[in-house]
DNA sequence: TGCATGTATCAAAAATATTTGATACAATGA
DNA sequence: TCATTGTATCAAATATTTTTGATACATGCA
């Protein structure tokens, strides 16, 4: 499959966009992961399960779902994990549809 | 629904990718259409069915999603119907993203 | 070690999306 | 008008994706 598709699925669910706005949004201290976010913001699945809402099967789904799509990182820290925003993959995405649609 | 997911879901299906890039390529001069192609690229149905070898109910439903999308513009020209692509939408999609994700 | 906690995975259910063939509708031209 | 041609829509069949609850696995700590 395309790659611009592959991206373009994974952002197609409004739970996974949500799960990337936190992850570009969050910067205050984690709560239970010690030093988590001392380099760059990141959330840990605990949190996205409080703020949407959600169960943690689902949130452990949609992770995988952006992992594999590239779109976010993902580092085990003790029992947790923490997730980061791959901001690469979306500017990679942006300037794919750019060139594949002559975009100015 | 979140407009950058409305988008994002139309642009997650290989067929409806591939027909976005025909109509961002389409140069030539139609086959069956007469001056439809005076303005800028487009295509007709009948191209798309040609090209990607499917069936006309099928290429009807995705152009329907592309045009609920905003991604397409539909234009009937007597019998047969026009297709150009709206590349305002996909600029305007990138640029949602790169403020929703803080790209550079 | 054994318990508590956080995450991953699995299978089944539910929800959505896509594909197809049939048919309806609209425009053209004889 | 009627026949032809191109497109839209519909309902049914498939396929795919998402959600859920149960369970497994891993880590940290007493």
């Amino acid at each position: 499959m395309l790659d611009a598709v592959r991206i373009a699925k994974a952002l197609s669910d409004p739970v996974r966009y949500q799960i990337l706005l936190m992850l570009a949004r969050s910067q205050k201290e984690c709560c239970p992961v010690p030093g988590a976010r001392d380099q760059r913001p990141g959330l840990c699945n605990c949190e996205i399960m409080a703020e949407l809402g959600l169960i943690q099967s689902r949130v452990s789904y949609h992770m995988k779902e952006l992992a594999e799509a590239g779109l976010v990182t993902e580092e085990p820290r003790g029992k947790w994990k923490m997730y980061y925003i791959n901001q690469k993959t979306l500017t990679g995405f942006t300037q794919l549809l750019k060139s594949d649609f002559n975009l100015k």
